[in-house]
Formats: C-alpha cells, sequence, structure tokens
DNA sequence: TATTATACTGTACATATATTCAGTATATTT
DNA sequence: AAATATACTGAATATATGTACAGTATAATA
C-alpha cells in the first residue's frame, strides 16, 4: 500500500461517508459537490490515483462503480469463533462434534489474531485470574516463550498451564493454583504437544 | 413491516448479495440478469413493492440509488465501546477525558447489554478471577442483587466489590482478595452510589 | 533537464441507467 | 364486478454518469 495524500485521504473519506449516509458509492459528480470541484475530472483524477495505489476498486463503464478495499481485516471485519470445550480426554480440535457454539466477535478484538475460545475446566489456573467456565482466546501456534500461558497435550490429556522450559529437554508445566504440582516433561521420553496460546480470556457472568 | 412475497424475498436477497460481492447496489438490468428477467420493468415493479413496504430505499433518478433498510439492530450490529480508568477518586464517568479508548464489540456479545468497559486497578477482586487492568463489562444500573460485583462508589472512591444486603440499611462491599478487609456502610451515615455491575469480562495478554 | 505525480478547470459525448408507457395474465380484496 | 397487488415482456426515452480530451500550474523525481 503506497502513500496517500492528504487530498486523496479527503477523496476516500468522502467516499467512506457518502456510502455510510446513502447505502451507495457518489458519482464523480457528487464527490466535486462535497468537496467543492468544480470539474468531474478533479474528482477522477483522484479515483484513478485511489486505485492505482490500491485503496479503492472502480468497476469500468458501472455508475457509482466504487468500492473501498479493506486493506487487510484491521477495519470491524466479525468472524463467529468457536467455543470448544476442555475436555479431559482428547485434543481440542475443531471438529464439529466438539464445538459448543460459535461467538461473533472482531478479528482485531485481541492484540493478536486467534483462532477458537477454549471453555476452562477446573480451578488449575486460578491465581492467573482464570475460572471455570472463562474462554480463553487461543491462538494455535508452537512458538512459545517461557511464561505464555499455553494449552498443552501430553498423551490425551488437554491443559491450560503456564509454559516454563528448564533446560533443552526438559519442560515444567506450571499451575497457577498451590493445590496443583507442576508438571516436569522429559522430552527424550514423553511426548507434548502444544497446540497453542492463550492470548486473551472472555468471562460471561 | 408487511409482508413480503417469496419473489420479493429473491430480489432483496439478490441486491444484498450484489452489495456483498460488488461494494455497491445493482441496477435494475443487473437483478434481472441475476433473477433471469428479461425486462428491466419486472425489477422496477419488486423494487418499488419492496419500498412500499419498507424494506429498501430507492433515491429517485440516482443510478443503483438502492439501500436496503436494517429493520433493527438485531443482526450483527456492533458498537464502539468506551474504555474508563479506574482512577482512585472519582465516579467513572463517560465524560471524554476519562475514555482510553474505545473497543469494538457486537452489542450481544455478553448474555446482557452493557455501557462500558472498565479497566481495574489493583487486586482486590483477584480470587474472583479478576486481576490488574482487566476490562469489566459494567452496565449501568442500580437494580443489583446479594452475589453481583458491581462497581460502587463512596464519597469519590470507585471500587469493584461483591454486593452483599445484611439489612434494609447496611450494605457490605466485599473484596474477593483475604489481604483486604469488608466495606461495611450504614445508608443511615454513609452515601453509597451503585453504578452499575459486572455482566463480563475481558482480558487482554 | 525531462519526466512523472499531484491538483485542478472546462467541455464534450457515448453509454449506462432510471423510469414511463403499453400490454398480458393470475390471484386477492373490496 | 371492479379495483388492486403480483408477476412478468417489450420498447422507448430523458438523463445520469463515466470518461476522454484540452488546458494550466506546482512540486518531486530521474
Amino acid at each position: 500500500m503506497k502513500e496517500i495524500t492528504s487530498q486523496q485521504q479527503r477523496v476516500l473519506d468522502c467516499i467512506q461517508i457518502y456510502i455510510n449516509k446513502t447505502g451507495f458509492p457518489p458519482t464523480r459528480a457528487n464527490i466535486c459537490k462535497e468537496l467543492g470541484f468544480k470539474s468531474p475530472n478533479s474528482a477522477e483524477t483522484h479515483l484513478r490515483a485511489l486505485e492505482k495505489k490500491g485503496f479503492i476498486s472502480i468497476e469500468s463503464g458501472a455508475s457509482r462503480g466504487i468500492s473501498i478495499i479493506n486493506n487487510q481485516e484491521h477495519t470491524s471485519s466479525n468472524n463467529e469463533y468457536p467455543v470448544i470445550g476442555l475436555v479431559a480426554a482428547g485434543s481440542p480440535t475443531l471438529a464439529e462434534e466438539n464445538v459448543e457454539r460459535t461467538i461473533n466477535c472482531p478479528n482485531s478484538f485481541f492484540e493478536s489474531s486467534f483462532d477458537y475460545f477454549l471453555k476452562v475446566k477446573g480451578l488449575s489456573m486460578k491465581d492467573a485470574g482464570i475460572m471455570e467456565d472463562d474462554l480463553i482466546a487461543v491462538k494455535k501456534t508452537t512458538d512459545v516463550r517461557n511464561g505464555d500461558i499455553v494449552v498443552a497435550r501430553l498423551d490425551d490429556e488437554v491443559t491450560v498451564k503456564f509454559f516454563k522450559r528448564k533446560s533443552p529437554k526438559i519442560i515444567e508445566l506450571e499451575p497457577a493454583n498451590e493445590e496443583f504440582e507442576n508438571i516436569t516433561i522429559n522430552l527424550e521420553h514423553d511426548e507434548l504437544h502444544i497446540e497453542g496460546k492463550s492470548i486473551g480470556l472472555l468471562r460471561k457472568n
């Protein structure tokens, strides 16, 4: 995405405002009236510049054929995110039978993107403020750092814990509740799958 | 809103799909092509019927001047909700200077509607899973029950606590942290303002 | 120095488009 | 029985609109 000039920004804003107000895009003449131009070609050249820079698309020949291109999904585009129950056994897969329901939520709701909500069972992370039935926003990744809250799978057991790498081969999964004990994994003997990490939390009272 | 016929529904759907696909409304000819009509007047009469019944509005003379009227906001309409810092002194008003930022969020995100997010300071509710910098979704109301997590104001001090009515005149605000003590209010001598209650929580790691 | 991008006015015109008029036909309402 | 709503075809037309062409001017770039 190239740089936009201040006048081009005015035109782009004008188009967005016009669409918000009327429900359909403006004509060249509409833009001229809004911004005080006296020639439809003023709008035309700005539109062509905006198109060239990738801010809008113009359908040739079609009246009002302007549409604003949403660069990424940073705008207010929403998605349905699945809510997965943290069952004692089995991986939290996105298979249909595991999806309790979906939650509509802006894509940019949390700091980073995420893939699903995980419904927490038990109180092993209560001192980290994660309570029973809380929904953790999980980003599917294996790139986790010390101190991250991760969704880990040991054999068929899925658990949410703090991630701590003690040595290249030794990993500890730490609960946030003194009534629970650390889980130590020796990667030479045991298998550990990192399903993802928590990037946010949602609670409905 | 009057009844819609099946053909009119097809036309209405066609308009919505066209807008979703292209970013601008269809012409009469576009609708004909999509639905197999052979005369632009077929589309025209359906459009006039839809306008008469209140499903769309048509701007006279404007090309593609169709806009779909969203009956209510029952769809997946979003809102910008303000985030208010829980300052030690002063009411969490919605005055601009208190709004740190806004969060875009579906209106029906939590079980009930709410008015703003309150950014929590301190750990007085940590055993209830409310940590520093968590965002509480607050519904402005004075209708609170025993056990509700309320946003209360004592003089100029705003606090988040459990609400417990001990007797008609005695109210206790209970923290969820043994390091903090209950606050007992005698309504005959002290003034207590209930700003609202928590109906959800949002945390961004 | 020539070229390109920006930022306009003003005119002109082909065509995209809304909209009216003339019909045909069926079903529903008054 | 007459009027109205629905559901179309087909043709005609005024105008709304995109778009090209001819200029002027300034600033940035190669």
